[in-house]
RNA sequence: GGGGCCGUAGCUCAAUUGGGAGAGCGCCGGCUUUGCAAGCCGGAGGUCGCGGGUUCGAGCCCCGCCGGCUCCA
């Protein structure tokens, strides 16, 4: 039986049975935070098993696509280990138990209408101590006794040693069915287990005895392998062999140009690049690229698995995008729209594999390196730590390592190589998981109401009642009827019947506001959601309040208003960037604050400055044409056939609020399911000003933009300081750049004047004026001008002015300082020469040069060296009255006499109040009081003095 | 979210307890050679990512920021 038809019969069966069909959710969830990767079937559900939800319906069937990282090290050499794989499922709420899962299960099994194994091919497990089950397996199956095995709490319940270990929460125990197969001669082989039926009927609290307190409402939740099933159905030995994945494992070896074998390395090598480039495929469809944080991490890692066992099998070209066609291809039947992204989801995955070749040609020469100082040490095995280094810090495989060490005839130590790993996870802090199921005040509440009923799109106030009043940080936190003491450090967290409050979602920041009733006044500083509840946070302000009191909650408007321009620009920049960059410009995520937006989207490089003049311009448009804005409820069904955005990994209620902007209704330019609150014509956006574009990881580039008062603020700030900086340097506003420019050439030829001994002969026209500038420039030149300022300077933009104050005080000084130099005279070799001594038959010079630097001076005594060979050279140099510079050198010869330069300028610098010090031939000092330079030189004169010998 | 590394000439990278900014390749000029490859000699090219601090003195130490790489969760 081919995948396809088992999967399509599975799902007919259940439907048969009254079961509702649902798609399977996506792979990368990000509406679920506690995981990064959809793990199983029943995890798009879990708020229907905990009855958190209003039920459409009890029971459902889905075919889910998932993945799984925990036994990645078995993918290839094991014949049923996958990471990306498909879990068929039947779940139900509260509505048939376990009768009728075991019988459905059997049925579908072993009837011949649908799948139709032999019965005599299969067993089952059951928990210990569940007699309802194997009760039922027994008589209403009537399987042998022998093949009904009891097994512990580690096998046979969910989640794992729930029972003694916990966690507390929803749990129960399960019945697992095996298939065993047999070989083409009718030997036995290993036994699998192709179907895990979890009967969730308890809830744990606390520690044995006693501990399991039985549900109310008592759910199933079964998960069939679809894989491994397929193969058992097919005969074949390995999952990666049935008729959906083995073309695939060929298509891997015909690119890797080995032939496929089952037993070989290259073969295992050949089925985790299958598994690998599967999982990439959906993940990067999903629009998860390769990057540092969670998932886009996991992705990127079990990319550089796949391309490094291509690398171990002599490639040194990207290949592994070549795979992509034929995933989708095998793939299609059940996920159409893997069509629609062969060519993006090729081309990300090319451009990380070539980068990760690089890397890898980096780790050669690493590997290369340290092999080097193993034999200059005369090591013959690589530390494990050495290489958990190397693979932390410049990413180098340990297998790459290994491998070359092994041809360098040298050993590699995996156990600290772990060893350093697990030491390394733990310096970087553990992910805290989400029990679920876990209790407190708040999931009470949820199951009494289920849903706070939103008043917000067309309301700012309204009377309310108070339903739960929660004090106190979780986990020790509690519900409370009554609360009279004000000023409590902890926010308090109230529940209404009904709000005007947003509470934070999509992105969109909570509201703030007040919540007055007949005694008494609450603020209310945050709103969060709690599933369908809203949490309104803050303090009491005065007066009691209690559960059960009416009150009128009324949002700060100014705030909101601010809020809805910036969502409003939100999906007109959304728009604006699909429009002008292509299709591929989708959200990532997005945050809505007063009056300012942040908005990430998949994009590989920055953008340029034309396509962000475009897409101001294009938003600016929408924004001047007064377009109607319309938000309305529909059928999910109808919102997706009307071309509404809607996004990967994000949950979609239905029906669904659709939220569109254009002309007319007919003929929106912007169509996205969203539950924010937005303006009613794009006009009240009022102003948008992009602040920044910048890259936030690998493919994804991040937009920060103000709207509305800000906005404008925020160009009259760039006017600001554009025209300050340009009064500044006394130039007209769209030179500045240029003029700045021709400011840090100046800096730049004055410092080398110094550092040379040069004087001033140049003469730039600069420095500070007072000229007022009174040409006008648009904005949007304004913050190009200012912008492209702000870049030569290395600065924010609004820095610019000071910057160019703190530089033309510095050139100023400069100045200064060469014009001394100038009226003092030049100083050369020749004049210090003039002053020498000999002392005990060497020349020795002792001098001032009072307007030279350290390194004019250290080039002097070079000069002086040069021309007289045999030279002891000691000069200073006082900088106004606080600082001294000392410089000595000594020539080689003297050195053999004993004289030192870092000993000889030490004595002098102290009697400065300083310090210094450095080699023999060269020392450098300084002090602190100048004033006492002659004593200072007298010290000079004696030290060398006694160094020579003289 | 947390750990590690990197940022120095056009490129690849050095620079001992903090003490004169370097090498190789490339570039320009000259010499050698019938010509080419090459060789020899000479030269240009640097805000040591940006800003602040410590110090007599910072490429090096400390803090912040920007950019890049990498691992863990």
């Amino acid at each position: 039986m081919k995948t396809d038809e088992l999967r399509e019969k599975y799902l007919a069966f259940y439907e048969s049975k009254g079961h509702s069909r649902q798609p399977s959710d996506v792979l990368v969830p990000t509406w679920d935070p506690s995981v990064l990767f959809t793990p199983a079937g029943m995890n798009q559900f879990k708020d229907h098993f905990l009855g958190k939800v209003k039920l459409d319906f009890t029971r459902a069937t889905t075919c889910q696509k998932c993945l799984r990282t925990g036994d990645i090290d078995n993918v290839g050499r094991t014949a049923y280990h996958h990471t990306f794989f498909e879990m068929l499922g039947n779940f139900s709420f509260g509505d048939y138990f376990k009768r009728e899962a075991i019988n459905w299960a059997w049925e579908f099994l072993t009837d011949k209408k649908w799948l139709g194994i032999d019965p005599a091919r299969l067993s089952v497990t059951v928990y210990k101590d569940d007699d309802e089950a194997a009760g039922i397996w027994a008589d209403d199956i009537r399987l042998p006794s022998a093949r009904i095995e009891r097994m512990e709490e580690d096998e046979n319940f969910w989640p794992a040693s729930a029972p003694s270990l916990g966690p507390d929460g929803v749990c129960g125990p399960c019945s697992e069915i095996y298939y065993h197969p047999v070989d083409a001669q009718g030997k036995s082989r290993e036994s699998v287990e192709i179907w895990n039926l979890v009967f969730t009927q308890f809830n744990r609290v606390g520690n044995p005895p006693d501990n399991l307190r039985p549900l109310p409402s008592k759910n199933i939740d079964t998960g069939m392998g679809l894989e491994r099933t397929a193969a058992t159905l097919q005969g074949v030995p390995t999952n990666y062999h049935i008729d959906s994945l083995l073309p695939l494992v060929e298509a891997a070896a015909e690119v890797c140009g080995v032939p496929y074998e089952l037993g070989s390395e290259a073969g295992r090598r050949c089925r985790r690049i299958s598994d690998h480039v599967r999982a990439c495929t959906f993940a990067v469809h999903e629009n998860v690229y390769p990057g540092a944080n969670k998932e886009k991490y996991v992705v990127k890692r079990l990319l550089r698995r796949a391309v490094l066992d291509g690398h171990q099998l002599g490639l040194r070209e990207p290949f592994l995008h070549q795979l992509v066609p034929k995933v989708v291809e095998l793939m299609r039947s059940a996920y159409p729209e893997l069509t629609e992204t062969i060519d993006r989801v090729s081309s990300v995955i090319k451009k990380e594999e070539s980068n990760f070749f690089g890397t890898i040609d980096d780790g050669l020469n690493r590997i290369d390196r340290v092999f080097e100082e193993m034999r200059l040490a005369d090591r013959v095995k690589v530390e494990g730590a050495v290489a958990a280094e190397l693979y932390q810090t410049y990413g180098v495989p340990p297998e790459l390592f290994e491998g070359l060490a092994a041809e360098h005839n040298l050993a590699f130590d995996w156990e600290g190589y772990s060893q350093a790993m697990d030491e390394h996870g733990e310096a970087s802090g553990k992910l805290q998981h989400t029990v679920m199921g876990a209790k407190g005040p708040i999931d009470s509440l949820k199951h009494a109401l289920h849903s706070t009923e939103f008043l917000g799109y067309e309301s700012t106030t309204a009377k309310v009642i108070i339903k739960g009043i929660v004090v106190g940080k979780s986990p020790d936190d509690q519900l409370c009827d009554r609360l009279e003491e004000q000023g409590h450090a902890e926010e308090i967290r109230v529940i209404l019947d009904r709000t005007p409050f947003y509470g934070e979602s999509g992105g969109q920041v909570g509201d703030t506001g007040t919540l007055v009733g007949e005694d008494f006044e609450f603020d209310v500083t945050d709103t969060q959601k709690d599933g369908q509840l809203v949490i309104h946070h803050g303090h009491l302000r005065q007066g009691k309040m209690f559960e059960g009191a009416s009150a009128t909650a009324t949002i700060a408007i100014e705030r909101r208003d601010a809020i809805r321009r910036a969502h409003s620009a939100t999906h007109i920049l959304h728009h604006a960037l699909q429009k002008h960059l292509g299709s591929h410009a989708q959200q990532q995520g997005s945050k809505v604050d007063e009056d300012w937006l942040r908005f990430d989207f998949t994009n590989l490089s920055a953008m340029t400055k034309e396509q962000l003049e475009d897409v101001v311009e294009e938003v600016a448009h929408h924004v001047a044409a007064g377009q109607p804005i319309e938000g309305k409820v529909l059928p999910l069904a109808q919102a997706r056939a009307q071309g509404a955005m809607m996004l990967f990994g994000e949950k979609y209620p239905d029906p669904v609020r659709m939220v569109s902007m254009g002309p007319q209704s007919g003929d929106a330019f912007s169509r996205e399911l969203c539950g924010g609150t937005h303006l009613q014509n794009t006009r009240e956006v009022e102003a948008f000003e992009i602040l920044s574009e910048e890259g936030v990881s690998a493919g994804t580039r991040r937009i920060t933009a103000l709207t509305g008062r800000r906005a404008v603020e925020h160009v009259e700030q760039t006017k600001e300081a554009l025209r300050s900086s340009a009064e500044l340097l006394g130039c007209a506003l769209v030179v500045l750049p240029t003029k700045v420019q021709t400011l840090l050439e100046e800096q730049r030829a004055l410092k080398k004047l110094i550092a040379s001994g040069g004087t001033l002969e140049i003469s730039y026209v600069s420095g500070m004026s007072t000229v007022v500038c009174t040409d006008e420039i648009g904005a949007l030149k304004a913050k190009a001008v200012l912008a492209e300022t702000a870049k030569l300077l290395s600065v924010a933009p609004l820095a610019v002015p000071e910057r160019i104050t703190s530089i033309s005080n510095e050139v100023f000084s400069l100045r200064e300082k060469l014009e001394q130099r100038a009226v003092a005279g030049p100083i050369t070799a020749d004049s210090l020469l003039e002053q020498a001594q000999t002392v005990g038959g060497s020349t020795v010079v002792i001098a001032e040069t009072p307007t030279a630097e350290a390194n004019l001076m250290r080039q002097l005594i070079d000069q002086i060296r040069q021309k007289s060979g045999s030279s002891a050279v000691l000069l200073a140099s006082s900088d106004g009255d606080a600082k001294v510079t000392l410089v000595a050198g000594v020539s080689k010869d003297l050195q053999e006499k004993g004289a030192h330069a870092g000993n000889w300028i030490r004595p002098v610098a102290q009697a400065l109040g300083g310090n210094g010090g450095g080699r023999p031939d060269m020392a450098q000092a300084g002090g602190k009081q100048p004033g006492k330079l002659p004593e200072a030189l007298e010290v000079a004169q004696q030290t060398i003095a006694a160094m020579l010998g003289a």
